[in-house]
DNA sequence: GATGTCTGCCC
DNA sequence: ATTCTGC
DNA sequence: GCAGAATGGGCAGACATC
């Protein structure tokens, strides 16, 4: 409260100062409603909250404009960050938060010392990251550390900061609260928003033995600098939580369109000086009336620059130093796909159906209808070396994880199984071996330890070319022995004889969610059309690749085989016809593309040929239910992202061809299960005032007790949630009853007073929950997967 | 050294 | 992952 | 129709603690 005083002094003083009509630097509050103004009402120079690298407020440039806008700032300070949080807090609607953002933007292009720093750090702190996904860099610091460095900042107790957060939901809004009622001694230096990247870094960085301690050091020093509104989303960016309806895709449109303003402001600046100059040669002052705005069509198109060239180089220390230098309209040049750098994936459409999806893609146009693997996804790059990296579905780098899918990819590319350490800095050219996939201890040689840095390489013509990106699921294999895959080959024989006979019997309860060693959609299958042979390998469930290591695994450490299903080419999305050339060396159990069906709805299914592999009889009813039977929630994949039109011999219309319906929803997994809702939690953010998550269970008639099966939150109406508080409130009871049967430790417990009808996807064996405890494993109970 | 807590990341 | 909500 | 938030099960890894 004493700095609000100083502040309002402050301001009161650079009134008188600035005289005239001269504005003065707004308060805090006045610059984050400010950034809600229009583009075109909004001055950077005016409504800027910094100067000199000082705080907000201060008079943000001085009487006698003498000095070019750029020259006039100091660093950003994180107020200004702060400020366009709360502005984007502020409202729900989508185009005010654009303009905050885009106003930010050209805030910190006029007023920052140094604008391509600053700019990048603002875009990280706006979008609550520290660096680029695909490098390993997180702070490690969550609820815990946060709340406990709370206690330190502001003396409150345990139990305070606990009520608090039950009342607000986020930890954040209970930092706010608090500090409102600190008194800090000695204001530290104000927060600067490159500085503060930079810490966010360090901490990053730090490990350990203590780190802890440090960690929680650390960020108690951060919470002490912060002023007027930053606690709230200083808070929120160290536990990763920004919440405030906006994160790295709002951020790259406004990023266009105010670099765009930008620079058009500065060349009638720089033309009306130099004109002037040319008059009258003495010292005009430069604050000529802005000029108009750039066009809509203008504005748009930098936005939609940018956002595609994020898509192919999701990096801002890539992007920024191009979009200055060249503008939005330089961007199709600099910013190329880059090896390495993963590309952001497919947006993909949800669609309320299988019916839906159909006509989404056009009716009669034909589709493909994929396996959904139950396993990891992989955008694996094959570089021009002959190097793999493998990046996760968020783009997280993975290929220290997986050497074996590495091994696999370049044997399948036909490139020598031993083809040198993955990685650029490995140069180890590719040389062609025999080409023999080999699972196994054959191939080593450990990749580079030293982590990438892809932001220090600039894309250049020679490092632009990607010999391939593939798009693919790996999943968790289980290699069997002769006799027992000749025993599968005779049971799909079986499958296939019943299925064709009529019998609706899907997949003859095929792992039937038992999350263990559930077959895949065509595990054990693709014996060929006449004479079978049974490739002996099973596929197994996500849970066993789960257990793969996180870091840096030799091949020779891998316990769990996978096989790699590709299912498309990037980023052009060629025609999956062109895998097999691109992989010409494909082996049924190590790499194989996507079983898919490709669909002309005027004409029966035809399977897709596949090679090294022949498909037939079991594999067809298996596409058909991907493709025909209802998931309520299918998903059409577009021909989005990349932004790169190859379109080759590709139809127009047809755009949307290259798009597979996913996500089936297993005929036979749609039944429903009765539960009762056993206890709760309370629940955070936008759901603070209700019970949320609910712990369900069971009732088991044998033991006669209650078993947990899940926590659920999704699927409810907020009337649904709001009626639930009501009514389970009053069946709160002291603790768990003796026949309640759970590891999990919900806040409150419930008398168990009602059934719910719950569906969920699949059923994986758990460590906490207790449903048919001891039937599928000995200890280990049954929790539901995706409940809903 | 075993166990527990926290965090991040797969689905 | 899924689902709901507001623009 | 999109974008965003709020949540699920469960694993590994890194520390902290016993």
């Amino acid at each position: 409260m004493g700095g609000g005083s100083a502040l309002e002094t402050s301001a009161a003083a650079a009134a008188t100062a600035a005289g005239t009509a001269t504005p003065v630097a707004p308060s805090w509050e006045e610059a984050q409603r400010a950034l809600l103004l229009p583009p075109s009402r909004y001055d950077p120079l005016r409504h800027a909250c910094w100067a000199g690298g000082r705080p907000a407020p201060a008079p943000s440039y001085s009487s006698t404009p003498t000095t070019t806008p750029a020259a006039a700032g100091g660093p950003t300070p994180y107020a200004h960050v702060a400020a366009c949080l709360a502005a984007l807090e502020s409202t729900t609607k989508r185009l005010a938060k654009e303009d905050a953002l885009t106003n930010a933007f050209r805030a910190v292009l006029a007023g920052a010392a140094d604008p391509r720093v600053d700019l990048v750090a603002v875009l990280y702190l706006l979008t609550g990251r520290i660096g680029p996904e695909y490098e390993r860099l997180e702070l490690n610091v969550g609820g815990a550390t946060v709340g406990a460095a709370l206690g330190a900042a502001t003396g409150a107790s345990g139990a305070r900061l606990k009520q608090l957060y039950r009342e607000l939901g986020d930890l954040g809004d209970v930092a706010q609260a608090c500090r409102r009622t600190q008194s800090t001694l000695v204001a530290p230096a104000p927060l600067l928003a490159g500085r503060l990247l930079a810490q966010l870094r360090a901490l990053a960085a730090d490990k350990g033995t203590g780190v802890a301690a440090r960690r929680q050091a650390a960020v108690l020093g951060l919470l002490r600098a912060c002023r007027e509104g930053e606690v709230k989303y200083l808070t929120r960016t160290l536990i990763s939580n920004l919440r405030v309806g906006a994160n790295w895709r709002s951020v790259l449109g406004p990023l266009g369109r105010a670099v765009l303003i930008h620079r058009r402001t500065q060349a009638a600046a720089a033309a009306a000086a130099s004109s002037a100059a040319a008059a009258v040669g003495s010292s005009a002052s430069v604050s000529a009336a802005p000029p108009p705005l750039p066009s809509k069509a203008e504005l748009d198109a930098a936005a939609s620059a940018v956002v595609a060239a994020y898509h192919l180089c999701p990096c801002f220390e890539l992007l920024v130093p191009a979009l200055l230098e060249d503008g939005p309209e330089g961007l199709e040049r600099r910013c190329v796909l880059t090896p390495g750098v993963p590309l952001k994936p497919m947006l993909a459409r949800i669609c309320g159906g299988v019916a839906d999806g159909l006509r989404q893609l056009g009716p009669g146009a034909p589709f493909l209808a994929e396996y959904k693997y139950d396993g990891v996804r992989a955008q694996i790059h094959l570089l021009p070396g002959g190097q793999v990296r493998i990046f996760s579905r968020n783009c997280e780098d993975r290929t220290e994880a997986f050497p074996d899918v590495c091994a696999l990819v370049r044997a399948a590319a036909g490139l020598g199984a031993t083809g040198g350490a993955d990685g650029p800095e490995a140069a180890a050219g590719a040389r062609a071996g025999d080409g023999d996939p080999r699972v196994g201890p054959s191939a080593r040689e450990p990749p580079s330890a030293t982590p990438r840095r892809h932001h220090q390489q600039q894309p250049t013509a020679a490092t632009a070319t990607v010999s391939l990106v593939l798009d693919a699921e790996v999943v968790a294999v289980e290699w069997v022995a002769a006799e027992a895959a000749l025993a599968m080959a005779a049971a799909a024989a079986k499958a296939a004889a019943a299925a064709e006979a009529g019998v609706p019997a899907e997949e003859g309860g095929e792992g039937d969610g038992e999350g263990g060693d559930g077959e895949g959609p065509d595990g054990g299958r693709g014996a060929g059309g006449g004479g079978c042979v049974a490739p002996p390998y099973r596929l197994r469930a996500f849970q066993e690749l789960a257990t793969r290591s996180r870091g840096q695994v030799a091949e020779h450490e891998v316990t769990v085989q996978v096989c790699v299903f590709v299912f498309d080419l990037l980023p052009l999305r060629e025609r999956r016809s062109l895998l097999p050339a691109a992989l010409p060396r494909m082996s049924p159990g190590r790499v194989m593309t996507a079983t898919a069906v490709e669909v002309q709805p005027t004409e029966p299914p035809q399977l897709q040929q596949q090679p090294g592999q022949q498909q037939a009889g079991g594999a067809a009813p298996a596409g058909r239910r991907g493709g025909r039977k209802g998931p309520p929630a299918a998903e059409a994949q577009g021909g989005a992202g990349a932004g790169a039109s190859g379109s080759d011999e590709e139809e127009e219309g047809e755009e949307a061809a290259g798009g597979a319906i996913k996500r089936d929803y297993c005929e036979g997994l749609r039944d429903s299960v009765d539960v009762v809702p056993i206890g709760a939690w309370y629940g955070q953010g936008r759901k603070v005032k209700w019970f949320s998550p609910f712990l369900l269970a069971v009732y088991d008639p044998v033991s006669e007790t209650f078993q947990s099966l899940c926590r659920c939150m999704s699927g409810f109406s907020d009337e649904f949630y709001t009626a639930a508080r009501e009514r389970l409130g009053a069946q709160i009871i002291p603790g768990p009853k003796p026949y309640y049967d759970t590891g999990e430790r919900p806040s409150v417990w419930f008398e168990p007073t009602e059934v719910w009808e719950l569906r969920g996807a699949d059923l994986t064996l758990s460590p906490v929950h207790r449903a048919a405890a001891g039937r599928l494993h000995p200890g280990r109970g049954v929790g539901l997967r995706f409940p809903r």
